[in-house]
DNA sequence: TGTACATCAGTGAACGCGCGTTCACTGATGTAC
DNA sequence: TGTACATCAGTGAACGCGCGTTCACTGATGTAC
Protein backbone atom coordinates (compact mmCIF):
# COMPACT_ATOMS: atom_id res chain seq x y z
CA UNK A 1 0.00 0.00 0.00
CA UNK A 2 2.64 3.02 -1.01
CA UNK A 3 1.45 6.35 -0.43
CA UNK A 4 2.58 7.31 -3.46
CA UNK A 5 -0.46 5.61 -5.40
CA UNK A 6 -2.06 8.47 -3.76
CA UNK A 7 -0.79 10.67 -5.77
CA UNK A 8 -1.36 10.95 -9.42
CA UNK A 9 0.94 8.30 -11.27
CA UNK A 10 4.29 9.35 -12.39
CA UNK A 11 3.90 12.39 -11.18
CA UNK A 12 6.72 14.72 -11.13
CA UNK A 13 5.48 16.05 -8.07
CA UNK A 14 4.69 13.87 -5.23
CA UNK A 15 1.74 15.99 -3.87
CA UNK A 16 2.21 14.34 -0.09
CA UNK A 17 5.71 13.54 0.36
CA UNK A 18 5.99 14.72 4.03
CA UNK A 19 3.33 12.36 5.02
CA UNK A 20 4.63 9.58 2.96
CA UNK A 21 7.75 9.81 4.45
CA UNK A 22 6.34 9.84 8.05
CA UNK A 23 4.36 6.80 7.09
CA UNK A 24 7.13 5.13 5.57
CA UNK A 25 9.34 5.73 8.48
CA UNK A 26 6.77 3.86 10.39
CA UNK A 27 6.53 0.97 8.55
CA UNK A 28 10.59 0.26 8.35
CA UNK A 29 10.39 1.30 12.27
CA UNK A 30 7.74 -1.63 12.72
CA UNK A 31 10.08 -3.83 11.02
CA UNK A 32 13.30 -3.40 12.35
CA UNK A 33 12.91 -0.53 15.34
CA UNK A 34 14.08 2.84 15.59
CA UNK A 35 17.49 2.21 15.17
CA UNK A 36 16.66 0.24 11.85
CA UNK A 37 16.13 2.98 9.68
CA UNK A 38 18.02 5.01 7.11
CA UNK A 39 17.08 8.77 5.67
CA UNK A 40 18.15 7.14 2.57
CA UNK A 41 15.48 3.65 3.15
CA UNK A 42 12.67 6.25 4.15
CA UNK A 43 13.19 7.73 0.59
CA UNK A 44 13.46 4.59 -1.17
CA UNK A 45 10.42 3.05 0.48
CA UNK A 46 8.04 6.42 -0.89
CA UNK A 47 9.95 6.08 -3.84
CA UNK A 48 12.00 9.12 -4.22
CA UNK A 49 15.06 10.26 -4.77
CA UNK A 50 17.67 9.96 -1.63
CA UNK A 51 17.98 13.96 -1.57
CA UNK A 52 13.99 14.74 -1.74
CA UNK A 53 13.50 14.60 1.94
CA UNK A 54 15.76 17.40 2.25
CA UNK A 55 12.86 19.37 1.10
CA UNK A 56 10.76 18.40 3.90
CA UNK A 57 13.45 17.74 6.73
CA UNK A 58 16.08 18.73 8.50
CA UNK A 59 17.83 15.29 9.25
CA UNK A 60 16.89 11.54 10.17
CA UNK A 61 16.02 12.93 13.72
CA UNK A 62 13.81 15.48 12.41
CA UNK A 63 11.71 12.83 10.92
CA UNK A 64 11.84 10.60 13.78
CA UNK A 65 10.75 13.33 15.60
CA UNK A 66 7.35 13.95 12.97
CA UNK A 67 6.87 10.33 13.74
CA UNK A 68 6.45 10.26 17.32
CA UNK A 69 4.43 13.93 17.02
CA UNK A 70 1.79 11.87 15.15
CA UNK A 71 2.04 9.39 17.66
CA UNK A 72 0.96 11.12 20.26
CA UNK A 73 -1.47 12.53 18.41
CA UNK A 74 -3.32 9.17 18.19
CA UNK A 75 -2.35 8.71 21.52
CA UNK A 76 -4.34 11.44 22.48
CA UNK A 77 -7.29 10.54 20.54
CA UNK A 78 -7.30 6.72 22.12
CA UNK A 79 -6.70 8.11 25.39
CA UNK A 80 -10.11 10.58 25.15
CA UNK A 81 -11.76 7.79 23.58
CA UNK A 82 -11.12 5.29 26.16
CA UNK A 83 -12.45 8.83 29.12
CA UNK A 84 -15.04 9.37 27.08
CA UNK A 85 -15.51 12.30 29.61
CA UNK A 86 -15.83 10.36 32.29
CA UNK A 87 -18.74 8.35 30.93
CA UNK A 88 -20.77 5.90 31.98
CA UNK A 89 -19.02 6.91 35.54
CA UNK A 90 -15.29 8.29 36.23
CA UNK A 91 -13.71 4.76 37.97
CA UNK A 92 -14.94 2.44 34.67
CA UNK A 93 -13.79 5.16 32.15
CA UNK A 94 -10.68 5.38 34.27
CA UNK A 95 -9.64 1.16 34.18
CA UNK A 96 -11.06 2.48 30.19
CA UNK A 97 -8.06 5.38 29.94
CA UNK A 98 -5.73 2.16 31.11
CA UNK A 99 -6.84 -0.25 28.36
CA UNK A 100 -6.85 1.89 25.52
CA UNK A 101 -3.15 2.94 26.88
CA UNK A 102 -2.13 -0.37 26.35
CA UNK A 103 -4.08 -0.66 23.10
CA UNK A 104 -2.28 1.90 21.96
CA UNK A 105 1.21 0.15 22.45
CA UNK A 106 0.05 -3.29 21.27
CA UNK A 107 -1.56 -1.88 18.11
CA UNK A 108 1.23 0.36 16.68
CA UNK A 109 4.78 -0.21 18.27
CA UNK A 110 6.45 1.61 15.83
CA UNK A 111 4.57 4.60 16.84
CA UNK A 112 5.30 3.50 20.70
CA UNK A 113 8.59 3.07 19.70
CA UNK A 114 9.44 6.69 18.27
CA UNK A 115 7.50 8.18 21.65
CA UNK A 116 8.82 6.72 24.29
CA UNK A 117 12.24 4.62 22.98
CA UNK A 118 13.83 6.14 20.51
CA UNK A 119 15.97 9.03 22.67
CA UNK A 120 14.38 11.73 21.24
CA UNK A 121 14.36 14.56 23.65
CA UNK A 122 11.19 15.35 25.19
CA UNK A 123 11.22 18.66 23.21
CA UNK A 124 13.09 17.71 20.23
CA UNK A 125 10.09 19.20 18.55
CA UNK A 126 8.04 21.83 20.10
CA UNK A 127 4.97 20.89 18.34
CA UNK A 128 5.48 17.16 19.03
CA UNK A 129 6.16 18.23 22.85
CA UNK A 130 2.77 19.71 22.50
CA UNK A 131 0.83 17.11 21.55
CA UNK A 132 2.60 14.89 24.15
CA UNK A 133 1.43 16.84 27.13
CA UNK A 134 -2.17 17.27 25.68
CA UNK A 135 -2.07 12.96 25.45
CA UNK A 136 -1.09 13.45 29.41
CA UNK A 137 -3.36 16.22 30.11
CA UNK A 138 -5.86 13.36 29.59
CA UNK A 139 -4.34 11.18 32.26
CA UNK A 140 -4.63 14.11 34.41
CA UNK A 141 -8.14 15.25 33.96
CA UNK A 142 -9.09 11.69 34.58
CA UNK A 143 -7.27 11.80 37.62
CA UNK A 144 -8.71 15.49 38.71
CA UNK A 145 -12.52 13.89 38.17
CA UNK A 146 -11.77 10.79 40.00
CA UNK A 147 -10.62 12.17 43.29
CA UNK A 148 -12.74 14.68 43.29
CA UNK A 149 -15.21 12.03 43.96
CA UNK A 150 -13.33 11.26 47.83
CA UNK A 151 -14.08 12.97 50.92
CA UNK A 152 -12.47 15.83 50.61
CA UNK A 153 -9.71 15.42 53.68
CA UNK A 154 -8.60 12.31 51.55
CA UNK A 155 -7.78 12.96 48.23
CA UNK A 156 -4.66 12.67 46.92
CA UNK A 157 -2.71 15.07 44.58
CA UNK A 158 -4.50 14.39 41.06
CA UNK A 159 -0.80 15.45 39.26
CA UNK A 160 0.57 12.39 41.37
CA UNK A 161 -1.62 10.06 40.79
CA UNK A 162 -2.07 10.22 37.67
CA UNK A 163 1.77 10.26 37.36
CA UNK A 164 1.73 6.59 39.06
CA UNK A 165 -0.66 5.52 36.66
CA UNK A 166 1.01 6.82 33.61
CA UNK A 167 4.23 5.02 34.82
CA UNK A 168 2.36 1.66 35.82
CA UNK A 169 0.76 1.79 32.22
CA UNK A 170 4.41 2.80 30.82
CA UNK A 171 6.06 0.05 32.46
CA UNK A 172 3.73 -2.91 31.72
CA UNK A 173 3.43 -1.76 27.75
CA UNK A 174 7.03 -1.36 27.84
CA UNK A 175 8.04 -4.54 29.24
CA UNK A 176 5.33 -7.29 28.58
CA UNK A 177 2.49 -5.63 26.36
CA UNK A 178 4.11 -4.67 22.79
CA UNK A 179 2.69 -5.73 19.70
CA UNK A 180 6.25 -6.08 17.89
CA UNK A 181 8.77 -8.67 18.75
CA UNK A 182 9.77 -10.60 21.42
CA UNK A 183 8.78 -9.49 24.89
CA UNK A 184 8.48 -11.17 27.92
CA UNK A 185 6.18 -13.61 28.58
CA UNK A 186 3.78 -13.61 31.09
CA UNK A 187 1.10 -15.94 33.14
CA UNK A 188 -1.52 -13.25 32.31
CA UNK A 189 -1.98 -10.71 30.00
CA UNK A 190 -0.92 -7.22 29.66
CA UNK A 191 -4.09 -6.19 30.64
CA UNK A 192 -5.51 -8.12 33.64
CA UNK A 193 -1.85 -6.96 35.27
CA UNK A 194 -2.74 -3.64 34.86
CA UNK A 195 -6.22 -4.01 35.74
CA UNK A 196 -5.26 -5.36 39.04
CA UNK A 197 -2.74 -2.94 40.06
CA UNK A 198 -4.86 -0.48 39.33
CA UNK A 199 -7.58 -1.99 41.68
CA UNK A 200 -4.99 -2.57 44.14
CA UNK A 201 -3.99 1.09 44.06
CA UNK A 202 -7.56 2.31 44.11
CA UNK A 203 -8.38 0.65 46.40
CA UNK A 204 -5.31 2.32 48.70
CA UNK A 205 -6.72 5.24 47.92
CA UNK A 206 -9.69 4.40 49.38
CA UNK A 207 -12.32 3.95 46.50
CA UNK A 208 -14.80 1.28 46.50
CA UNK A 209 -14.03 -2.16 45.19
CA UNK A 210 -17.07 -2.09 42.88
CA UNK A 211 -18.05 1.14 41.46
CA UNK B 1 40.75 5.55 31.70
CA UNK B 2 41.65 2.77 29.28
CA UNK B 3 41.27 -0.73 30.02
CA UNK B 4 44.57 -1.44 27.84
CA UNK B 5 46.16 0.35 30.39
CA UNK B 6 45.39 -2.32 32.73
CA UNK B 7 47.72 -5.24 30.59
CA UNK B 8 51.24 -4.51 29.70
CA UNK B 9 51.93 -1.43 27.54
CA UNK B 10 52.22 -2.30 24.06
CA UNK B 11 51.34 -6.01 24.80
CA UNK B 12 50.58 -7.88 21.58
CA UNK B 13 48.11 -9.64 23.56
CA UNK B 14 45.55 -7.56 25.53
CA UNK B 15 44.68 -9.82 27.94
CA UNK B 16 41.38 -8.85 29.22
CA UNK B 17 40.02 -7.71 25.69
CA UNK B 18 36.79 -9.11 26.07
CA UNK B 19 36.12 -7.30 29.35
CA UNK B 20 38.05 -3.92 27.70
CA UNK B 21 35.57 -4.14 24.77
CA UNK B 22 31.91 -4.86 27.01
CA UNK B 23 33.10 -1.35 29.14
CA UNK B 24 33.94 0.28 25.74
CA UNK B 25 30.72 -0.09 24.26
CA UNK B 26 28.92 0.89 27.96
CA UNK B 27 31.13 3.75 27.57
CA UNK B 28 29.86 4.29 24.32
CA UNK B 29 25.94 3.72 24.88
CA UNK B 30 26.67 6.52 27.80
CA UNK B 31 27.35 9.14 25.64
CA UNK B 32 25.71 8.21 22.38
CA UNK B 33 22.51 6.02 23.41
CA UNK B 34 22.63 1.88 23.10
CA UNK B 35 22.04 2.57 18.47
CA UNK B 36 25.00 5.34 18.93
CA UNK B 37 27.80 2.67 18.72
CA UNK B 38 29.20 0.52 16.28
CA UNK B 39 31.46 -2.18 16.48
CA UNK B 40 34.70 -0.40 14.85
CA UNK B 41 34.02 2.19 17.41
CA UNK B 42 34.31 -0.27 20.06
CA UNK B 43 37.31 -1.59 18.84
CA UNK B 44 38.73 1.90 18.54
CA UNK B 45 38.13 2.83 22.32
CA UNK B 46 40.15 -0.55 23.08
CA UNK B 47 42.69 0.25 21.40
CA UNK B 48 42.72 -2.51 19.03
CA UNK B 49 42.43 -3.06 15.33
CA UNK B 50 39.14 -3.38 13.93
CA UNK B 51 39.49 -6.75 13.22
CA UNK B 52 39.67 -8.19 17.22
CA UNK B 53 36.92 -8.41 18.26
CA UNK B 54 35.63 -11.17 16.27
CA UNK B 55 37.85 -12.88 18.23
CA UNK B 56 35.17 -12.58 20.68
CA UNK B 57 31.93 -11.55 19.69
CA UNK B 58 30.10 -12.99 16.83
CA UNK B 59 28.67 -9.78 16.00
CA UNK B 60 27.49 -6.42 17.26
CA UNK B 61 24.52 -7.74 18.94
CA UNK B 62 26.93 -10.62 20.76
CA UNK B 63 28.29 -7.45 22.16
CA UNK B 64 25.59 -5.79 23.49
CA UNK B 65 23.83 -8.63 24.90
CA UNK B 66 27.07 -9.29 26.97
CA UNK B 67 26.86 -5.73 28.23
CA UNK B 68 23.55 -6.06 28.95
CA UNK B 69 24.13 -9.34 30.94
CA UNK B 70 26.84 -7.85 32.58
CA UNK B 71 24.06 -5.10 33.68
CA UNK B 72 22.00 -7.38 35.28
CA UNK B 73 24.21 -9.22 37.43
CA UNK B 74 25.38 -6.02 39.10
CA UNK B 75 21.05 -4.74 38.63
CA UNK B 76 20.50 -8.63 40.56
CA UNK B 77 23.67 -7.90 43.55
CA UNK B 78 21.94 -4.07 43.59
CA UNK B 79 18.66 -5.30 44.36
CA UNK B 80 20.00 -8.15 46.98
CA UNK B 81 21.48 -5.65 49.02
CA UNK B 82 18.39 -3.31 48.90
CA UNK B 83 16.35 -6.13 49.69
CA UNK B 84 19.16 -7.09 52.58
CA UNK B 85 17.14 -10.69 53.23
CA UNK B 86 14.22 -9.04 54.33
CA UNK B 87 16.44 -6.92 57.57
CA UNK B 88 15.24 -4.53 59.01
CA UNK B 89 12.05 -5.67 58.08
CA UNK B 90 10.21 -7.34 55.36
CA UNK B 91 7.74 -3.67 54.02
CA UNK B 92 11.29 -1.57 54.69
CA UNK B 93 13.52 -3.43 53.35
CA UNK B 94 10.80 -4.04 49.92
CA UNK B 95 11.07 0.05 49.41
CA UNK B 96 15.09 -0.21 49.85
CA UNK B 97 14.22 -2.65 46.65
CA UNK B 98 12.25 0.12 44.67
CA UNK B 99 14.80 2.76 45.59
CA UNK B 100 17.74 -0.07 45.12
CA UNK B 101 16.02 0.02 41.09
CA UNK B 102 15.62 3.68 40.86
CA UNK B 103 19.19 4.34 41.84
CA UNK B 104 20.79 1.48 39.15
CA UNK B 105 18.62 3.44 36.29
CA UNK B 106 20.07 6.53 37.46
CA UNK B 107 23.42 5.23 38.18
CA UNK B 108 24.03 3.07 34.94
CA UNK B 109 22.05 4.41 32.21
CA UNK B 110 24.50 2.66 29.90
CA UNK B 111 23.44 -0.99 31.19
CA UNK B 112 19.94 0.27 31.75
CA UNK B 113 19.68 1.05 28.13
CA UNK B 114 21.49 -2.20 27.14
CA UNK B 115 19.07 -4.25 29.38
CA UNK B 116 15.73 -2.78 28.35
CA UNK B 117 15.75 -0.30 25.50
CA UNK B 118 18.57 -1.68 22.87
CA UNK B 119 16.03 -3.91 21.61
CA UNK B 120 17.62 -7.23 22.70
CA UNK B 121 14.96 -10.14 22.55
CA UNK B 122 15.03 -11.42 26.29
CA UNK B 123 16.99 -14.42 25.09
CA UNK B 124 19.28 -13.07 22.83
CA UNK B 125 21.38 -14.84 25.39
CA UNK B 126 20.72 -17.65 27.41
CA UNK B 127 23.13 -16.08 30.00
CA UNK B 128 21.49 -12.93 29.89
CA UNK B 129 18.07 -14.81 30.33
CA UNK B 130 19.47 -16.83 33.30
CA UNK B 131 20.90 -13.41 35.31
CA UNK B 132 17.97 -11.36 34.19
CA UNK B 133 15.21 -14.23 36.16
CA UNK B 134 17.79 -14.29 38.64
CA UNK B 135 17.50 -10.16 39.06
CA UNK B 136 13.62 -10.80 39.32
CA UNK B 137 13.80 -13.55 41.26
CA UNK B 138 14.85 -11.16 43.97
CA UNK B 139 11.48 -9.04 43.56
CA UNK B 140 9.54 -12.24 43.37
CA UNK B 141 11.36 -13.94 46.97
CA UNK B 142 10.61 -10.09 48.41
CA UNK B 143 7.35 -10.20 47.02
CA UNK B 144 6.71 -13.69 48.47
CA UNK B 145 8.10 -12.81 52.24
CA UNK B 146 5.76 -9.62 52.13
CA UNK B 147 2.86 -11.17 51.58
CA UNK B 148 3.62 -13.77 54.37
CA UNK B 149 2.81 -11.17 56.50
CA UNK B 150 -0.70 -10.97 55.48
CA UNK B 151 -3.56 -12.96 56.75
CA UNK B 152 -3.53 -16.28 54.67
CA UNK B 153 -7.05 -15.51 53.21
CA UNK B 154 -6.14 -11.90 52.33
CA UNK B 155 -3.12 -12.82 50.74
CA UNK B 156 -2.16 -12.14 46.96
CA UNK B 157 -0.23 -13.90 44.25
CA UNK B 158 3.45 -12.79 45.03
CA UNK B 159 4.13 -13.12 41.43
CA UNK B 160 1.96 -11.07 40.63
CA UNK B 161 2.60 -8.52 42.83
CA UNK B 162 6.36 -8.63 42.24
CA UNK B 163 5.39 -7.86 38.31
CA UNK B 164 3.34 -5.13 39.59
CA UNK B 165 6.05 -3.56 41.25
CA UNK B 166 8.88 -4.31 38.59
CA UNK B 167 6.62 -2.53 35.91
CA UNK B 168 5.98 0.68 38.34
CA UNK B 169 9.26 0.94 39.11
CA UNK B 170 10.47 0.23 35.39
CA UNK B 171 7.96 3.07 33.93
CA UNK B 172 9.15 5.47 36.54
CA UNK B 173 12.66 4.76 35.88
CA UNK B 174 11.94 4.53 32.12
CA UNK B 175 10.11 8.17 32.15
CA UNK B 176 11.88 10.22 35.13
CA UNK B 177 14.41 8.81 36.78
CA UNK B 178 17.62 8.45 34.08
CA UNK B 179 20.77 9.49 34.91
CA UNK B 180 21.43 10.48 31.17
CA UNK B 181 20.35 13.24 28.82
CA UNK B 182 16.86 15.01 29.50
CA UNK B 183 14.42 13.05 30.45
CA UNK B 184 10.75 14.35 31.27
CA UNK B 185 10.95 16.62 34.32
CA UNK B 186 8.83 16.13 37.25
CA UNK B 187 7.92 17.97 39.91
CA UNK B 188 9.13 15.75 42.52
CA UNK B 189 11.51 13.14 42.30
CA UNK B 190 11.30 9.61 40.70
CA UNK B 191 12.18 8.08 43.95
CA UNK B 192 9.08 9.96 45.63
CA UNK B 193 6.79 9.21 43.38
CA UNK B 194 8.18 5.20 43.59
CA UNK B 195 7.59 5.86 47.48
CA UNK B 196 3.80 7.40 47.45
CA UNK B 197 3.23 5.02 44.59
CA UNK B 198 3.77 1.94 46.57
CA UNK B 199 2.76 3.34 49.90
CA UNK B 200 -0.45 3.26 48.27
CA UNK B 201 -0.06 -0.23 46.59
CA UNK B 202 0.42 -1.61 49.52
CA UNK B 203 -2.44 -0.01 51.75
CA UNK B 204 -4.34 -1.27 48.97
CA UNK B 205 -3.28 -5.09 49.85
CA UNK B 206 -3.86 -4.21 53.60
CA UNK B 207 -1.24 -3.38 54.79
CA UNK B 208 -0.71 -1.19 57.90
CA UNK B 209 0.70 1.78 56.44
CA UNK B 210 3.07 1.96 59.28
CA UNK B 211 5.56 -1.03 59.71
C1' DT C 1 -8.09 33.82 -21.46
C1' DG C 2 -3.22 33.88 -22.33
C1' DT C 3 1.42 34.58 -21.24
C1' DA C 4 5.58 35.40 -18.60
C1' DC C 5 7.78 34.55 -14.68
C1' DA C 6 8.77 33.09 -9.86
C1' DT C 7 8.66 29.47 -6.86
C1' DC C 8 8.22 24.96 -5.43
C1' DA C 9 9.41 20.09 -5.18
C1' DG C 10 11.48 16.87 -7.16
C1' DT C 11 15.89 14.44 -9.96
C1' DG C 12 20.14 12.03 -10.50
C1' DA C 13 24.91 12.06 -10.39
C1' DA C 14 28.61 12.58 -7.52
C1' DC C 15 31.56 12.69 -3.36
C1' DG C 16 33.86 11.32 0.76
C1' DC C 17 33.33 8.47 4.65
C1' DG C 18 33.14 4.83 7.86
C1' DC C 19 31.36 0.43 8.56
C1' DG C 20 31.35 -4.66 8.53
C1' DT C 21 33.89 -8.34 7.20
C1' DT C 22 37.65 -11.28 5.18
C1' DC C 23 42.23 -12.72 4.77
C1' DA C 24 46.86 -14.22 5.18
C1' DC C 25 49.89 -13.03 8.49
C1' DT C 26 52.60 -12.89 12.97
C1' DG C 27 53.88 -12.30 17.70
C1' DA C 28 53.08 -14.39 22.20
C1' DT C 29 51.88 -18.13 25.04
C1' DG C 30 51.35 -22.84 26.59
C1' DT C 31 52.79 -27.56 26.57
C1' DA C 32 54.84 -32.24 25.48
C1' DC C 33 58.81 -34.58 25.85
C1' DT D 1 65.97 -27.09 31.70
C1' DG D 2 65.62 -26.70 26.69
C1' DT D 3 63.45 -27.14 22.50
C1' DA D 4 59.89 -27.86 19.05
C1' DC D 5 55.51 -27.20 17.98
C1' DA D 6 50.49 -26.11 18.34
C1' DT D 7 47.39 -22.81 19.50
C1' DC D 8 45.80 -18.44 20.69
C1' DA D 9 44.92 -13.54 20.01
C1' DG D 10 46.07 -10.04 17.78
C1' DT D 11 47.56 -7.08 13.06
C1' DG D 12 46.80 -4.36 9.02
C1' DA D 13 45.50 -4.09 4.44
C1' DA D 14 41.83 -4.63 1.55
C1' DC D 15 37.07 -4.90 -0.31
C1' DG D 16 32.42 -3.74 -1.39
C1' DC D 17 28.61 -1.27 0.31
C1' DG D 18 25.30 2.04 1.63
C1' DC D 19 24.79 6.25 3.86
C1' DG D 20 24.49 11.34 4.32
C1' DT D 21 24.89 15.26 1.85
C1' DT D 22 25.71 18.59 -2.02
C1' DC D 23 24.82 20.39 -6.41
C1' DA D 24 23.16 22.17 -10.64
C1' DC D 25 19.30 20.87 -12.83
C1' DT D 26 14.31 20.52 -14.34
C1' DG D 27 9.44 19.61 -14.47
C1' DA D 28 5.13 21.27 -12.39
C1' DT D 29 2.47 24.68 -10.24
C1' DG D 30 0.80 29.20 -8.92
C1' DT D 31 0.13 33.99 -9.90
C1' DA D 32 0.36 38.84 -11.76
C1' DC D 33 -1.16 41.40 -15.31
Amino acid sequence: MSWKTRAREGAYHHGNLKEALIQAARELIKEKGPAGFTFADAARSAGVSPAAPYRHFRDREALLADVAREGFGRFEAMLATGWANGRPDPLIAFHNVGRAYLAFARAEPAYYAAMFEAGLPPDANPEMRATSDRAFGILRTAAEQLTALLPAGTRPPALMMSLHVWSLSHGIASLFGRGDAGRRTLPMTAEELLESAMLIYLQGLGFPQKA
